[in-house]
DNA sequence: GTGACCATCGGGGATGACCCCGGGCCGACC
DNA sequence: GGTCGGCCCGGGGTCATCCCCGATGGTCAC
């Protein structure tokens, strides 16, 4: 984790938070070793002014007002020129929550790494160069379930929230999503209904969706059709 | 394809591409037979100008930063004073892609020509001048799969099956494809779940279908949401 | 062996989805 | 005036969905 990594121009920072004494004490912990080149504290402000400003290394808080942490990556990406992905700003994840649902989602939205707010000064310096050196960071917590959840496929994400049901499971979620009623899924599987319905509501508690039809949604944004 | 149709004032003509180089090309081709009156390399500015300009025809890139080809024409029907709609320009794509996608696409927003850019010189001031006296112009290879995809509907493809519906039960019908709950229906559109229950039996009679997860499918391959 | 997890199935019940029937109000058309 | 269709509601019923509880076996690890 050396910090000198031939490295000679400051680092440009990007710092995206919806508390402005949170970023202003952002602000004093880095200024002197990084170069803080904008802020935003909602998302679409966000996105415009990182894409104006062209920083290396976004500090991106999970909640913001006007769609979290993954809406500020998706709109960056989407307003990024095709022709300059290479320029393209890292994104490290600075929250006060360590929850599974938070980290993931910004994972899979692509950020590179994800601290919480508990870090010090001069180990979340560390984590940018890291980051913008394109390492992975994680607070020491995080790295175990967040290797788990991947199981060692750092680049290509997979899926980790799909990775958690059980072949019968997504079987069965593959049904569910095409339509059919819980009756035909049990003839297609040769199950009963009542097993079809077991494994429903597995798949709908460990996804944490409310019914059939948010399952539908939520593979068809995955196409797992 | 005669092109002598006893119009005398030259062709007035407004040019849309995004690459600059490209527009000088077919300026270059152009001048010396038709006017090029004005130019634009982005929608939102393109259909400024043709407005300003009002020229018989239009050429019209498909891919255009800031929405794309079938935007310029919306934007220009849209903008037209409601009176002269006899003088409204022709619109004339060329572009170079020969995707089934893109030639549909403009061609429903109402083009009246899909040409692509291997098109010589000579054959473009042919196909501007048809365009302007109010033919169709197709390159070759597109022409026989625009008449599959209309099978003989040019001016207003519609759908048959969506204009059986009344207006609330397309209401319904977008929000039960959404995923809504008959509860959640009745209180966006402030009915009575009893009523949303009608609107859609009507719905799913009218279009043959038998469920809702139905419905949802038959919604979503034709982009209804 | 004991526990943990998985797959399979069941009873029972609350709610939603979907259907049948009926009614009333209103505007358009004849 | 009468008729028709769109729109709004209701009663009452069947089946689907989704949840709670429970049970049985199998596999694998410790």
């Amino acid at each position: 984790m050396s910090e000198a990594n031939g490295r000679e121009t400051n680092l440009r920072v990007f710092l995206v938070d919806d508390h402005g004494l949170f970023r202003a004490g952002v602000r004093a912990e880095l200024g002197t070793t990084v170069e803080v080149v904008g802020e935003a504290g909602e998302a679409s402000e966000a996105v415009a002014g990182i894409v104006a400003t062209r920083p290396d290394v976004v500090l991106l808080d999970v909640h913001l007002p006007g769609g979290g942490g993954p809406a500020v990556l998706t709109g960056v990406r989407a307003a990024w020129p095709a022709d300059d992905a290479a320029s393209a700003p890292r994104f490290l994840a600075l929250s006060v929550s360590d929850a599974a649902d938070d980290v993931i989602s910004v994972i899979r939205a692509g950020a590179r790494g994800y601290v919480t707010k508990t870090i010090g000064g001069a180990e979340l310096v560390a984590a940018v160069r890291r980051v913008a050196d394109g390492d992975a960071v994680f607070s020491p917590r995080l790295a175990g379930f967040v290797l788990d959840a991947f199981s060692g496929a750092l680049p290509v994400p997979a899926d980790p929230e799909l990775d958690q049901l059980t072949a019968r499971e997504k079987e069965v979620l593959r049904h569910i999503a095409r339509g059919y009623t819980y009756k035909e899924v049990a003839a297609r599987l040769y199950l009963s209904v009542k097993t079809v319905e077991t494994h429903v509501s597995a798949v709908l508690r460990k996804l944490q969706l409310s019914n059939r039809h948010e399952l539908t949604a939520w593979a068809n944004d995955r196409r797992l059709l």
